[in-house]
DNA sequence: TAACAAACGTTATATTATAACACCATGATA
DNA sequence: TATCATGGTGTTATAATATAACGTTTGTTA
């Protein structure tokens, strides 16, 4: 069917402040600031964060527990995600290199499983970072 | 210096219970397992996991916060880490695949970031599931 | 309008992880 | 030998992350 996917009040609250972000945002500290919009409880967050991330508006960076924003056009890429993140500031930048999904994409296990989706996440320390 | 590694009393026993589990253990499950020797306390655990990761021993799945033995020789590799998870019965198994590996590493990001290290998670059904 | 699905709000609780402090063994070194 | 740094231990307490379960409200669609 494949109808627009319109937001909820509290999913498009909570996709705001991930939008706005500079970095990746904890669960914990969205909750913080949305109390003032009458947010009160986690449930409320996570399940916001989970239709979210269904619907490829987010993305979690397991590594950090954290959410940032798709950067990526309209992500049809939720399933193949790739971050470089820097160790120092933890800046998270997503990576959208089509040869690099494709490659993932392409990748067959030895053992015979069919992957349905990746994530990938890098880490070192970002220009910025090195400078000082 | 590279010396040879020598494990402790508590990095020995959890290391021993990763290495006899069939799949990712959490760290809550390896310390009901250990209180008959003696570790009562969620720390005593994860300053080993710490340690043991730290030397290549384990790794850590980030998707489901939860440790796997290695079992690339090892583990020169800990810093280039490829999974494969079976979403329906929760199998890990730890992909060593040197084209893979090295297509990884040798990886450079648009902006200049030099990575480090990476870790890569691929989810699917596994052979066994999918004939269920 | 009736029926259903999806989102909501709330309370409680489970799970994962770290802080902080005191103690002990080892080995280097002054 | 004294002392000091290092790394491991054990313990209590608490922080941070995430889910269960319940009933209500809202929005869609038949």
């Amino acid at each position: 069917m494949a109808r627009v996917q319109t937001l909820s009040r509290n999913q498009q609250i909570v996709l705001d402040i991930i939008e706005k972000a500079k970095g990746p945002l904890k669960a914990y500290s969205i909750l913080f600031n949305v109390q003032k919009k009458g947010i009160n409880a986690p449930q409320q967050i996570y399940r916001a964060l989970d239709k979210l991330i269904e619907m490829g508006k987010i993305h979690k960076i397991e590594s950090k527990n954290a959410f940032v924003a798709c950067r990526s056009s309209d992500c049809e890429i939720s399933k193949a995600t790739a971050f470089s993140i820097c160790e120092s500031c933890e800046m998270v930048d997503e990576i959208s290199d089509t040869k690099l999904s494709k490659y993932l994409s392409g990748f067959n296990h030895k053992k015979g499983m069919k992957f349905k989706r990746f994530n990938l996440e890098f880490f070192g320390i970002c220009k910025k970072c090195k400078k000082d």
